[in-house]
DNA sequence: ACTTCCTTCCGCCATT
DNA sequence: TTAATGGCGGAAGGAA
């Protein structure tokens, strides 16, 4: 969109340093994963120039895949050292041991500020490295008892698409991992990028979940109902005043019956989505358009501005006006770019 | 910030 | 008998 076209050489950094991402894929590893982050977080030009992805493995060479080919990674595990983001993919079986200086090295640069995410059995993996003590978290649900006998001071939410539990990220992987990635871009740059980034993967369409502080998403419901239709409906009319009787009208259910579906399909209650998808909508106003603060408010169907500030602040830890200047969420506000402290130039032994 | 009013949510149980 | 549905009412929480 901007003059400086994408050149044909190795992308280089334009301005800030990217952010870096480490995908780490262990034997075995679920490419599906690896690949679907390579292409997630380079899926628009801005992406690509805000994020890097590099591939490392417990050592260099090849390895076997669990879809059944081999791959060669050329990057050890002193690229960790280079992480902000840290993400594990999963593998074939979970892994019951890891290189001896592996485990060390997770565990050093999450201390160091990285955020760690790990995807179906790579859980395991992180949990090796003693990340995972009293966090909340989940993985494939295949996987999911096995985990908590493993690992037995965890909190495991087992039926969820993904948790975050502050910088730890653990998700079930597989298709999943997309919604996972998204909503790291969300946070990282806002709604509007990570909306660029999911059409760009022609994922289906947004599930309006975004808090910050959210934290986990239900597994995807049966799309046999009336009720995805409705829920698109809404989301088209954020701006109307809605009713869960008018709602349930439109479904042609009771009113009762109505609520009981709605939260069986989306894990929370019809007001609580409505609010949700208000405030997402919201975020992306501020980001994109200069309307005045209150004409957002009301264009995104918020009866008041008060009310509008009161739940943009609960979902998103500040208010409106505040966020059009930094978006993305207060906890890690404008963090691509920055540099990491000392860390980052830790060399760490590599296994033998 | 506080109160009052109103809507929503959901367990429980009867009905289909 | 089981699964889906609808009504009721108290508690929670949003609106004014």
């Amino acid at each position: 969109m901007r003059e400086d076209s994408d050149l044909a050489v190795a992308p280089q950094t334009v301005g800030k340093p990217p952010h870096n991402i480490v995908m780490l894929a262990l034997e075995g590893v679920r490419n599906f994963e690896v690949a679907a982050a390579c292409a997630t977080f380079s899926a628009t030009v801005e992406l690509s120039r805000q994020y890097r992805v590099t591939v490392c493995g417990e050592r260099l060479g090849p390895l076997i895949t669990a879809e059944g080919y081999g791959i060669e990674v050329s990057n050890d595990i002193s690229a960790l050292a280079r992480a902000y983001t840290v993400v594990v993919a999963g593998t074939k079986e979970p892994v019951s041991a890891l290189a001896s200086a592996l485990p060390p090295a997770l565990l050093e640069r999450h201390a160091g500020g990285a955020r760690v995410v790990a995807l179906g059995t790579g859980v395991f993996a992180v949990g090796l490295a003693g990340i995972l003590a009293g966090r909340r978290v989940t993985t494939h649900w295949r996987y999911a008892e096995s985990l908590q006998r493993t690992f037995t001071g965890i909190r495991l939410e087992p039926r969820v698409l993904f948790v975050q539990d502050g910088d730890l990220f653990t998700g079930a992987g597989g298709a999943a991992a997309l919604d996972l990635f998204v909503e790291l871009i969300c946070q990282d740059l806002g709604v509007a990028a990570a909306d660029d980034a999911a059409r760009s993967a022609v994922m289906a369409p947004a599930r309006p979940g975004g808090l910050p502080q959210f934290i986990e998403r239900p597994l995807p419901p049966r799309q046999d109902t009336g009720l995805p239709a409705v829920r698109a409906w809404m989301l088209t009319n954020l701006s109307e005043a809605m009713t869960v009787d008018s709602l349930a009208a439109r479904a042609f259910m009771s009113r009762r019956q109505f609520t009981r579906v709605f939260r069986a399909e989306t894990g929370t209650s019809v007001l609580q989505w409505l609010i949700q998808a208000r405030v997402r909508e919201a975020r992306r106003l501020l980001e994109s358009s200069d309307e005045p603060v209150e004409r957002i408010g009301q264009l995104c169907g918020f009866p008041t501005s008060a009310s509008f500030r009161m739940h943009f602040k609960n979902a998103t830890g500040s208010n409106p006006s505040a966020y059009r200047a930094v978006p993305g969420t207060p906890a890690r506000p404008a963090l691509i770019g920055r540099r990491f402290p000392e860390v980052e130039r830790t060399e760490l032994p590599v296994a033998s």
